[in-house]
RNA sequence: GGACCCGUAGCUCAGCUGGAUAGAGCGCUGCCCUCCGAAGGCAGAGGUCGAAGGUUCGAAUCCUUUCGGGUCCGCCA
């Protein structure tokens, strides 16, 4: 059977539904679901069937409910169902059928709710940050949001690729190149000073912050002054770009990019390919996404009109190479070129889809900032257009991290080169807290990152009311000599409404995988966790006060391996959500 | 001017893609414990889900309008 015991369920209620109808076509059923009720006192389950089908049957949902509830009676998982309010049938369970779960989740271990293999590879792409600086708290975020969202569709049994896009073509790395070539020139021992260089390069000196020296010091060890001009009033001056550009900016992007990944690796954070803007345009993917989309009428030249309201100061009527975005879903239609005839951010990120498509996914998922929002539709319009409409893109906007020390609010600013890095964070709080914390919210939910609060032992940090938990399952197992076999223990002495509340919250793992991964929402797991971490916690505070429900019991081996069987599977369901999330169990305090 | 996201308990947030009497933590109130199965436990008060219409058996959830906050808006990425 299912992992899934609301699928299992479901699979009763349709068979029983097709015995009481049978002229129904098979199709009929298709909105109904079985799912956990509010209301506990409703039972394990409740499904809406009748209301589904009431109409398509043409009887009273109440009755239909009444002789569905019948039927289900004598299935052998159902203890009790009835019909209730305006067509429900509320289930509950027998609860040796609830019981029944914990050797299925033993022998499952860490693989529990794993979901069947899903036809269909899914691209999850995320962080695809500039190679211009160490990664910082926003990209922290969708880092983790990234990872985790891949871990869980993978989880639901989804083929997934994670993906890196290089943004390594525009405007920032040539300004992150003259930065760089400013730190060479500094190695090189120039007198020129920071505000004087600023002047003699287009844009100015965008990135200050020191993690270019050790760039500037390895190109003045590989080319010693071969880069530079000797100048009589301040040494070692610049030199025309033709001389210098090319090298610095490769050698630049490829320092940065190995920086990034050192930081990744750091938070635990792995793609399985990096796909880099500037060689995709080299190859001509650019080209070859615009002739695909010119072949289908989608391009033209044109004029814009200009934004109602706000018209910028400098606004003036131009002719564009335009994508007929607007075909799409899109407010207006998008340029493609820049005047010198190179493509635009949005031209080069079709590009990057083509491939994306090229490499034969069936569904694309981003991860982005909320400062991108506006960019989602034409990059959907865009992917529709490439893929006439059947390769769907699910964009996770992350809304912003603010970072709170002491109540006092940390403000960062890449460019400036003072900010919180990932690597501050993480020295100061450690991966693991990083990564759960991350997931506390909402992705689309602002979110306050406590450093305080994420290394309190306490119930207030959800991350180590969770580790607290599996370290406490795993003391419990060191003291009883880490038994084995538990999966075929017997179970009879497991009838505490706080032991069957704790194996019903695990039996809803799967369902869990199962519905987050639609909804690309990995923020669920934590919560699940949380919620999974407080039934476990309940249970050993009742073992506080009533000694016959601890779970090593002197004289009952039988009722203890009963017990230890319980706290194996719940072990092994926080690995298993914890692995989701790339968090690592602690096996105890400290 | 427009687009997108968010408005749920005093605070911070969930709410399982439309289900029944809307939940958790903190804070507050009242009891209990001070136990290494430690880094507290139990119970209670607290809500017209921003507002007004609509869709239907049924709405915090979907649609329209509106108020408030955020993000963004032609060759920045």
């Amino acid at each position: 059977m299912s992992q899934d015991i609301f699928a299992h369920l479901r699979g009763r209620v349709i068979a029983a539904l097709r015995e009481l109808l049978p002229e129904l076509p098979g199709d009929a059923f298709a909105r109904a679901t079985v799912e956990p009720p509010r209301e506990a006192a409703h039972g394990d389950m409740a499904t809406n069937a009748a209301l589904v089908v009431g109409k398509a049957a043409r009887q009273p949902p109440q009755k239909l409910a009444a002789a569905l509830a019948e039927r289900l009676m004598q299935a052998p998982e159902v203890a009790e169902a009835a019909p209730a309010g305006p067509g429900f049938v509320n289930i509950r369970l027998r609860e040796d059928f609830i019981r029944a779960q914990l050797p299925a989740i033993l022998t499952a271990g860490e693989d529990y709710g794993q979901g069947a293999p899903k036809p269909g590879r899914v691209n999850v792409e995320y962080v695809s940050a500039n190679p211009t600086g160490p990664m910082h708290v926003g990209h922290c975020r969708g880092a983790v949001v990234g990872d985790a969202l891949a871990g869980l569709l993978a989880k639901a049994g989804h083929d997934v690729t994670r993906e890196y896009y290089i943004n390594d073509a525009g405007a920032q790395v040539q300004a992150l190149a003259y930065a760089a070539y400013w730190r060479y020139l500094q190695a090189l021992g120039t007198t020129l000073t920071e505000d004087e260089y600023a002047q003699l390069i287009p844009g100015g000196l965008q990135y200050r912050g020191d993690y270019l020296v050790p760039v500037g010091e390895a190109l003045a060890r590989h080319h010693g002054d071969a880069l530079a001009e000797a100048n009589t009033v301040h040494g070692p001056g610049m030199a025309g770009p033709d001389r210098w550009f090319a090298e610095v900016r490769e050698t630049t992007v490829a320092m940065m990019m190995a920086m990034i990944r050192d930081d990744l690796a750091a938070l635990g954070v792995r793609h399985d390919i990096f796909v880099s803007e500037a060689a995709l345009v080299a190859e001509g993917k650019l080209d070859q996404a615009e002739a695909k989309l010119a072949g289908q009428g989608l391009i033209y030249r044109g004029v814009l009109e200009p934004p109602k309201g706000k018209t910028p100061e400098d606004w003036e009527p131009r002719e564009q190479t335009l994508f007929r975005a607007t075909d799409f879903g899109d407010e207006v239609d998008r340029p493609l070129r820049k005047s010198d005839g190179s493509g635009t951010y949005f031209a080069n990120d079709i590009a990057n889809h083509l491939g994306k498509l090229e490499r034969g996914f069936a569904a694309l998922v981003h991860v982005w900032g909320a400062d991108h929002g506006g960019y989602v539709k034409r990059m959907q319009a865009a992917v529709a257009a490439l893929s006439g409409r059947t390769v769907p893109l699910d964009v996770v906007l992350t809304q912003i991290v603010h970072v709170v020390k002491d109540g006092q609010p940390v403000r960062m600013s890449k460019r400036a080169g003072s900010y919180i890095t990932l690597r501050d964070l993480i020295d100061e709080v450690g991966r693991d807290a990083v990564r759960f914390t991350m997931l506390t919210r909402k992705a689309d939910a602002q979110m306050e990152f406590d450093l305080d609060l994420v290394v309190q032992q306490s119930r207030d940090n959800p991350v180590f009311y969770v580790q607290y938990a599996h370290a406490r399952c795993r003391s419990v197992l060191r003291a009883a000599g880490e038994p084995t076999g538990l999966a075929t223990a017997p179970l009879d002495a497991l009838s505490d409404p706080a032991e069957l509340a704790l194996i019903r919250r695990m039996a809803a793992w799967p369902r869990l995988v199962e519905a987050a991964a639609a909804a690309r929402e990995p923020h669920r797991v934590a919560f699940f966790l949380n919620d999974l971490a407080a039934d476990f916690h309940l249970l050993w505070n009742k073992g506080r006060e009533d000694a016959s429900l601890r779970f090593i019991q002197e004289g009952d081996p039988e009722g203890t391996r009963a017990r230890l069987a319980l706290v194996a599977a719940t072990a092994a369901v926080i690995r298993s959500g914890l692995g989701v999330m790339g968090v690592a169990p602690v096996e105890e305090m400290r």
